[in-house]
DNA sequence: GATACCATTTTGGGATACCAAACTGGTATC
DNA sequence: GATACCAGTTTGGTATCCCAAAATGGTATC
């Protein structure tokens, strides 16, 4: 693996796992001895991590995104734009092995499976769904969402509950696509990405204090 | 204005305009020279244009993006999701003087406007009528669907009355949108899309010959 | 004539040197 | 004490150099 794809990667993940916090300054020469490499892999990563909206320009520097409230919603519209465009495609020519795939990356959490595996199969279910669509673009519109919404889902203060109805509401969709119930399919996903959307700004500008206390830039709505 | 930004755009230029044409490789030497730039911002406009869909890997160089027809299908279902949902979201709180905006800009053409510029009047269209959206990811969604788009629509075969039909579909959208009747805006929008498509594809297939003469790589759907 | 092989050139990935602009910290001035 | 100013440092933008891998082209062999 080259070492830009590595750079690249590595920084993805730790801002991904918030070890660099939302709105903290980056410097290339800082990267650079971090990871080991010259600045030229350093300012390829840099410049890919921008168009998913990860790092963004700060005057002359950079700075890891910080969480925008407003941004947050807007990505929601989009992200059940694309999202529900792709399941309806799903939803005519729906394999029947395929969507027990991703059913069985919904069964495969349990009581006791590790918050962040919760976490991670949430949003992989949603990406995975979207790749049967076929639609390579609105797979990766998905996917891109996705990403952007990660940082926020996982500082977002979740109770048990949420997460069971999450995955009961991930399981009627599912049941619908198999149907091949495109309306129905289509109307449960947005009623799910809408109530998320309001769940997760609400919390975040509940929390907002704390976040901030923890050095972690949230701007509001 | 950098040289980083300049390359990006007068490379970007040159591949819409096809001064460059689709399956060509690209050596960032050559551009290098051409641009009287270093490799560094070369490298940077290349990496951007990369994520825009205008250049690709082919194995350790560079080449432009062939037009591919099976993409551009599925570039136009992407393109109906995401303008149809911005769309709908204009008829919420579609403001009066800005759609005027938007029709001005069709009043600028007539008989006398050549042809180039009844391109790009056609895609701002688009563009700036998800602008008025006010969601940031639609309205970048659009643009980057009609930039992928816009040599094959420049390479179509266009007869005048097609291009009459497009506007008159572009206006009967606004006047919808004007009143705010959001499901025939977007019945309208899906029929003005679907139609365009299934020319484009049709058109690029027909002369699928012609193009590769001209040395214009065109892939199959 | 086709093909396998080798020397040469080209090319992208990476590292480093240099520069101008921006930032920093301290100091002098009021 | 506040502020204007200046020297030193940091930093991103750019140019250039090096290298290994891949492409190229010619040649010897069958």
């Amino acid at each position: 693996m080259s070492q830009m794809q590595s750079v690249e990667r590595q920084l993805r993940e730790m801002i991904l796992a918030l070890e660099i916090g939302p709105g903290e300054r980056l410097t290339e020469r800082w990267i650079e001895g971090r990871f080991g490499a010259s600045r030229t892999p350093v300012r390829a990563a840099l410049l890919r991590l921008e168009t998913e909206g990860l790092v963004g320009r700060d005057g002359r520097g950079w700075t890891v995104s910080p969480i925008n409230l407003a941004e947050l919603e807007q990505i929601a519209v989009y992200r059940e734009a694309v999202e529900v465009a792709a399941l309806r495609l799903t939803c005519m020519h729906a394999e029947r092995g395929a969507i027990d795939v991703i059913e069985a990356m919904l069964d495969s959490c349990d009581e006791n499976t590790p918050r962040e595996e919760w976490h991670r199969v949430g949003m992989d279910f949603h990406i995975e769904l979207a790749r049967l669509s076929g639609n390579e673009f609105l797979f990766r519109a998905v996917r891109d969402a996705m990403t952007r919404l990660s940082r926020a889902r996982w500082l977002e203060v979740r109770d048990e509950t949420a997460l069971g109805r999450a995955w009961l509401e991930h399981r009627a969709i599912l049941a619908a696509a198999r149907l091949g119930q495109a309306d129905e399919a289509a109307r449960l996903l947005s009623a799910h990405i809408t109530g998320s959307r309001g769940r997760l700004v609400t919390s975040l500008a509940n929390d907002r204090r704390g976040l901030r206390a923890r050095g972690f830039a949230v701007v509001a709505a």
